[in-house]
DNA sequence: GATGAATGAGATTTCATTCAT
DNA sequence: TATGAATGAAATCTCATTCAT
């Protein structure tokens, strides 16, 4: 997990020591597990400090309120996010075809910050209307990764009929909602369903003669 | 929207007359603004009845609680998606190859279901965890048509490194979430939009050589 | 007591009947026996929940937290300190000398209305610094009511060394305080103290000669 | 400001060096500022130890709860307020008349007193329902002083209809609640006013031909 | 059928005080 | 002496649901 140091300083404020930044990793970390667990609306504050063991007041001393610490695991997940944008850099630049083997290897990253994060995915869009600052957070990340994704797809590449802005989001979207579906119905997302997703992905948006 | 006695019984067994029909109308009307303005689990009964102009009273008269209420809506759309379940049926038999344009016309018809529920399917995931019931009604929505998508790809078609299974549930996960990610970054779905999602699943499933 | 309509409205939009009117009185004279026994500070709402003998949800139905209801209170008093204001009419022209019983009859006045709302007057000053609109309330019921003595005192009568303006806030100051000191100390303002009081008012402001 | 180490012993029993008397004096004035900002029920040990600059801890190695603080805090205040109670040395003995200049001397001496402690005379009587000890220290200090000015008014001089023991608490009312309400209503109390007390209180109490 | 009023369980939040270093 | 961290009792407040008219 990242350092709690490098959050948004949801704590407002204080200045933590080796102490205190222990009790609040504890309870970002209960609270993924709650929210996993009941899903975020369903979870109290009570829930977080039952599994951190702790107190009701030690979490208002690190989290004005649930909000805030959703806004500190939300900071976190976005962070991490950069990774995946990083994971372009493997692809070749704009313009030219990427292999089967790099779309393969962004896929692959993705994945895993989704289920590294997946309590917070599964509801992603929902907490966007949670609050202004979150919905921020949130349409940054979607758009940094789909604005890259449309870069690389280039208008050659594409024929007639796509539109690269749209189609950058709609790769996003398929690997995003894939993610949660697959979950939802029962069966978690397999190599053969990444190799799926991947080949699809390929031929949508880059070589259709694969 | 659906005739209300079609619904899945939602107030019970009370038989209703005109007046009753109108105010239950109302109240289901209601609820779609409010979710669609506050997202379902902010929203509370207070909200529905202030929109609907009615009490609370009269709410209770109407739904069993406010599970109840979301179920009736649910299944209006439950529903509905079933005429896009239908949609599959201009297209040709499993194994034979879909022109672009009947792949179009169930975009379309996915696209309008969604826009007319979007309230409901922006959050239609998390629905699924507040019961039971409800959780089965959506799965069965999401299943049916990824199964109709699967029956259609085959083995055949879809080359090495598919898993028609996949396969379906991806095609369907791009077009639902395309919608509310385009939402989201304030960039309503037009006909270009769905034109590209057309070509990129069309590619993707049938045709490596468009 | 004041009617209940006449308020400024606390319970906001919410319109009464009659028996929500019932409930809302219930509660403000709740809350004055409340106040009294206990102060304001030390007061719960669940203080005036118990001697109201309703339930805390209902409070929070007419009242949004115990300062939106001390704010009504101090209405009511406000309201009520005009009869003062209008006691001043039976007093003579600026200019003219006022006898000693018309005096007496304007600080009886005062007597009264102090004593109605003694746990509000007795807290008076510190409630102004709860918040802004109050402490606006406050204020305008101070200096009306002063304002109106220094318009009476007059710059002739008063001799030299007198600022009218302070002269006037001096007895309205001595009026108000000898009421909060005498039942702190535990010896109840009787007629006695009255005459006592309306004597030295007089002949500090009006009749040196007295 | 007194000497620490002359309060009443407020934290208890701990001999304290150098460095101790000056945390304490630290914490003792931060509170008055508290108290001067927010009023003394608003304050939170938390805001006295942030003006203090130092921490919880250390507030409770110096008194034992808010309450024993608020304690050394209207001790100093009361021991102060004997200074007001002997400037009646200067005044005339019981019975006989005394000059405009020595009010004019013990009004000074009383405003002076009131300023320096503003923040505790401002709610001094609500303080007195804090607790017991509390409530006795501030009965001392209002009937000491009106005691004393009581005998001083004397039976004969103060005519017919004049209580000297309600006069001598309504001259101290006078006094005390003109300065809350000056400075509530904006315009400090300045040598003006104060002359116009003293004119007043002189004319009431002692000669009705000034 | 309709409504305004009432309820109370349960959630959130505060803050004086104690603890461990 | 000093301090940051932890505690938990007690308060506030919300809101789905029921009641009485």
């Amino acid at each position: 997990m990242a350092d709690v140091d490098a959050l948004g300083a949801p704590a407002s404020k204080r200045v933590l020591r080796t102490q205190g930044r222990r009790t609040m990793r504890k309870l970002l970390d209960a609270a993924m597990i709650a929210f996993d667990k009941r899903g975020y609306h369903a979870t109290r504050v009570n829930d977080v400090v039952e599994i951190a063991k702790t107190s009701h007041g030690t979490f208002y001393l690190y989290f004005s309120n649930k909000e805030d610490l959703l806004r500190a695991l939300v900071a976190e997940a976005a962070e991490e996010s950069k990774k995946v944008y990083d994971a372009f850099s493997t692809l070749p630049a704009p313009g030219a075809t990427p292999q089967w083997e790099d779309v393969r290897g962004w896929v692959q990253a993705y994945s895993e910050l989704w289920t590294r994060h997946a309590p917070l995915f599964r509801v992603w869009a929902e907490l966007a209307t949670v609050d202004r600052e979150l919905g921020r957070t949130i349409h940054h990340t979607f758009s940094n990764i789909s604005y890259a994704l449309m870069v690389r797809i280039g208008p050659d590449s594409s024929g007639h009929d796509i539109d690269p802005d749209a189609a950058g989001l709609a790769a996003l979207a398929m690997l995003d909602r894939f993610h949660s579906l697959r979950e939802f119905l029962g069966r978690p997302v397999d190599d053969l369903a990444l190799d799926t997703v991947t080949t699809m992905l390929y031929r949508a948006l880059f070589d259709p003669n694969a």
